[in-house]
DNA sequence: AGAGTCACG
DNA sequence: GACGTACGTGACTCTG
């Protein structure tokens, strides 16, 4: 049947694909005999997943892959120096190139490539000929060069990410409509592809022009107009240039194409093709996948490297949630102790009902040995919701929740037995309030982050989807959201043990994956010393909380709310009318349009910016309106974020409130601290400061607070190796006042607070992968004379030039960076291009420095609970904020705690790193935070 | 859900 | 040569 209405035309830029697959996925290589096959297995996921119609997207009813023929074409005749540029394959990426064409066929998939032309005309002469017959077209590709095609039934989508990208999307990227986008980059020029453009001439300007002028025959006729001198000339000069480039970057709509586009409609999935190749290419799990889906047989596959005897590894039978056990008595139950002892670990996963692990109840416990084997065990599930006046009834089926838990707790305690959890520190807690210590563990979840760090979350979804290949079953299917949300336990037992248990399962396989990773990743001892250890010392702190005076809170919350509104009315007044002071774009609005101020400036979004930095200077030029808005945002900030929202965070129970801190979120190795986040505190500005006096000790006790002294500039003059600095260092100068006298030659005795103030920007900006452009932002200086302060910085401090070259260099090279301590980071968009490269090498400039002193404090804190005891010292920690430990204790041990820890924290280092910097840790003592800090 | 803004180190 | 830029976080509000 011929192509038309009703139809829908799916192209695969299948170079494109590869290309981008090879880059973004990990190198994967086939087990028998070590040739790469990552992009090969990404793109046959791709291939699947765009069959089942699993996009977000329709299925297809026709669908081609369109490779690129490696001879030359039209364009090398107009301009030989076409994509002349590009670097060779990389060799990892070569051997998979047949290979998916291999993949393509055996999928039954329809695969074109053609001489003379490129993937990208073939797909424009595709794209336009089905578009004309009526039907639908998705160009599977993120290529700009084929955005030019989008628009009236052809829209595109990207492969990796399942993002569609329409009209809207490619007017976000070069401020035309597709049907300009060939003018814009005839002007731009593309580096990659090596088209030559305007010089000077980038998008942005482009976009401009063409949107002025229309096309660029009629901007080259009218080129004399322009008030720019450069770009007048720019185009005056190249025009035969532009109008190459413009015949380069248009796609050719009408190859005398040799396959017609019927031969591309979807054929069903032969089971005698498909499952011989995925089988040969060992890709198990979605040989596995393609076999259920076909109802056939999935091909064993034997995948013992050639040459080597075969391995006792065990074997990993696909997921099906359907086989996992539901232990409902203790027989049961006593049955999967007894296989726990003789494994000697075991994979540990909590249901509750809730995610704060301070409030949450549990519901049931699952287990897995072995994977494939695993059971639920539920133990308080209910029947409906219950009622305002008594709880559900409890479900049938399930175990005595006492009797569970005292026959589980043995093993949970067990020294000798090793427990395995995905973000163990949850379920720790959980168990603690259950009076069971879950000792000794492996977290999965940290030892993905001890290895990738920065390559990618370390959640159980995207630990599984990535090495498992395998999507969990999503909770919402359970509980569902928003308002209809129910919460775990009045999930039928029957329908939460396949969810629960599955996890369990996951959590086991995922250790098998990642444990072994360690090792050659030289990471066993980040792992070891650093993230596991710290999950016991987190989950005392946690615990324990904070005490917070909620009196005091509600007090300022009251004038807070007077003072706004007082704010409020005085801003209406100015602007001359109400409008809502919280909204940006309305704030914007009034001052940029209706007073017709000055200096108003729309960001990509089309919004007005109206940040802090732009309504202050606007207040500086006597503008009384942004001046009351930035009175009233800081007090509405200091009001919902902190004085309302921590009055909700203080536990009924407790009094006191309990943050959680994630250990593998930030990518450098510090803590982030959610619900609430303690690690943002106020203390900048004298009103803010107040809120922290609501944090206070229990009566006779006092807070301590202990912080490093400028650890991240010591660790700078260490790891850059410079004399001066560390001198100053040793010598307990005040740092940034001998910065700004080395570098203006102002005597230490002369120096004024603005020179310091620039030296410490400076300071920190290097820490920060200083650019002329930001430092000359922060300090409002032109760009100009930041520049000439970076020159004399690095002239001056000549390590600094050298740490940044050499970091640049090991991080282009490896694609990560790594601490002191063998801590990696990785910042794989160093490989890119444009301003995210920018982005990853600043990164990886920070990195080394933000993470070494991340290091030294979890090093510290995992050694103060021994400290202390060993010290005889009554209290406790409470919080970290990066460089500061905060402490409650008896006011009469506040001296000899202050002793104990500060000489924990200036010796954590040790014996691992010798520094040619001392660290130095300053302590303050108080009735609240604000006293003590 | 994403952008904008702002609190901290 | 242009582009867009200080590093790392989390929470709240508005808006589509």
């Amino acid at each position: 049947m011929a192509i038309g209405k009703g139809h829908h035309l799916h192209l695969i830029d299948g170079s494109g694909f590869i290309f981008r697959a090879f880059h973004a996925l990990p190198p994967l290589t086939r087990k028998s005999d070590s040739l790469p096959v990552g992009a090969v297995s990404g793109f046959c996921n791709m291939l699947f997943k765009m069959l089942e119609g699993n996009t977000g997207h329709d299925a297809p009813t026709h669908l081609a892959v369109i490779f690129d023929h490696s001879a030359k074409t039209f364009r090398n005749d107009i301009y030989p120096q076409y994509k002349a540029h590009r670097p060779p394959m990389p060799e990892d990426l070569r051997p998979q190139i047949p290979l998916t064409r291999e993949a393509t066929r055996a999928f039954g998939i329809c695969c074109i490539e053609q001489e003379g032309w490129e993937a990208d005309d073939l797909i424009a002469t595709f794209a336009v000929q089905a578009r004309d017959a009526g039907a639908r077209v998705t160009i599977i590709s993120s290529d700009k060069d084929l955005m030019q095609l989008v628009g009236g039934g052809v829209e595109m989508m990207d492969g990796m990410k399942n993002v569609t990208i329409g009209p809207e999307e490619v007017e976000a990227k070069f401020g035309v409509g597709p049907d300009r986008v060939v003018d814009v980059q005839a002007l731009a020029g593309d580096s990659v592809d090596n088209i030559p453009g305007a010089p000077g001439i980038g998008i942005k300007t482009a976009a401009l022009l063409i949107n002025e002028y229309g096309d660029v025959e009629s901007l080259l006729a009218r080129a004399e107009e322009i008030k720019q001198p450069k770009r007048r000339q720019s185009l005056i000069d190249n025009a035969e240039q532009i109008r190459i480039s413009k015949r380069l970057v248009t796609l050719e709509q009408h190859v005398p194409v040799e396959v017609g586009i019927d031969a591309m409609e979807v054929q069903p999935l032969d089971p005698e093709t498909v499952l011989p190749f995925l089988a040969e290419m060992e890709f198990r799990t979605i040989t596995n996948r393609v076999a259920e889906k076909l109802g056939a047989k999935a091909p064993t596959i034997d995948d013992t490297p050639a040459n080597a005897p075969a391995m006792d590894e065990p074997d990993m039978p696909p997921i099906d949630p359907s086989k996992y056990e539901i232990v409902r008595d203790a027989e049961a139950l006593q049955i999967w102790i007894d296989r726990i002892h003789e494994r000697g670990y075991v994979a540990v996963d909590t249901e509750t009902t809730g995610l704060d692990e301070m409030r949450a109840d549990l519901v049931g416990i699952c287990l897995s040995v072995e994977p494939g084997q695993a059971c639920y065990i539920p133990l308080a599930h209910v029947n409906g919701t219950g009622d305002l006046l008594g709880g559900a009834e409890r479900s049938e089926g399930q175990m005595d929740f006492d009797r569970a838990l005292q026959m589980l707790k043995p093993v949970l305690e067990d020294p000798a037995i090793l427990k395995i959890l995905q973000n163990a520190k949850y379920d720790i807690k959980i168990f603690a309030r259950l009076n069971v210590t879950v000792a000794p563990i492996d977290d999965t979840m940290l030892i993905s982050y001890a290895q990738h760090a920065g390559l990618h979350g370390h959640g159980m979804d995207a630990l599984s989807e990535r090495y498992l290949d395998h999507k969990p079953i999503p909770i919402k299917e359970l509980i569902g959201a928003g308002k209809k949300q129910i919460t775990f336990d009045q999930v039928k037992i029957d329908d939460a043990a396949p969810y629960a248990a599955e996890d369990a399962d996951i959590t086991l396989r995922l250790w098998t994956a990642l444990k072994p990773g360690l090792i050659p990743s030289r990471t066993t001892t980040v792992y070891e010393t650093m993230e596991r250890p710290l999950v016991p010392v987190l989950v005392q702190m946690e615990r324990h909380g904070i005490k917070v005076d909620r009196d005091h809170l509600s007090r300022m919350s009251n004038s807070f709310a007077q003072k706004m509104a007082g704010l409020e009315h005085e801003i209406h007044e100015l602007a001359g009318r109400k409008f809502n002071v919280g909204s940006p774009k309305q704030l914007g609005e009034i001052l940029f349009d209706e007073m017709a101020i000055e200096g108003g400036k729309k960001g990509k979004t089309g919004a007005y910016g109206t940040g802090a930095d732009i309504l202050e200077t606007l207040a500086a030029l006597g503008h009384d309106l942004p001046a009351r808005v930035l009175d009233w945002r800081q007090v509405s900030k200091l009001k919902s974020t902190y004085t309302d929202a921590l009055q909700e965070h203080i536990h009924p129970e407790t009094g006191r409130v309990h943050t959680s801190y994630s250990i593998a979120g930030a990518n450098t190795g510090r803590l982030a601290s959610t619900d609430p986040n303690l690690q943002n505190i106020p203390v900048r500005t004298e009103e803010g400061r107040r809120i922290r006096e609501a944090f206070i000790a229990e009566e006779g006790n006092v807070l301590v607070s202990l912080d490093y002294s400028q650890i991240e500039l010591r660790i700078l003059a260490h790891i850059a190796e410079i004399d001066s600095l560390k001198q100053a260092f040793r010598d307990g100068l005040d740092i940034h006042a001998m910065t700004a006298s080395e570098m203006f030659g102002v005597p230490l005795d002369e120096m004024t607070p603005d020179v310091r103030r620039q030296a410490k920007a400076i300071n920190f900006g290097v820490i920060y992968g200083i650019s002329a452009f930001g430092l000359a932002n922060n300090l409002r200086i032109p760009r100009e004379d930041a520049k000439a302060f970076i020159d004399r910085y690095f002239e001056r401090f000549p390590g600094i030039q050298k740490y940044m070259d050499d970091t640049k260099a090991f991080a282009k090279e490896h694609k990560r960076v790594e601490t002191l301590f063998g801590r990696r980071i990785h910042t794989p968009e160093i490989a890119s291009s444009g301003p995210r490269a920018g982005f990853a090498y600043r990164a990886a400039i920070n990195a080394p420095i933000q993470g070494t002193a991340a290091d030294i404090i979890r090093r510290a804190m995992i050694r103060v609970p021994a400290a202390m005891q060993a010290a005889k010292l009554p209290g406790r920690m409470l919080l970290q904020v990066h460089d500061e430990l905060l402490f409650e204790v008896p006011r009469d041990a506040a001296d000899d705690l202050i002793g104990t820890v500060r000489e924990v924290m200036e010796q954590a280092h040790l014996p691992a790193v010798a520094l040619d910097v001392p660290l130095v840790v300053d302590g303050g003592t108080g009735a609240n935070w604000a006293q003590a800090h």
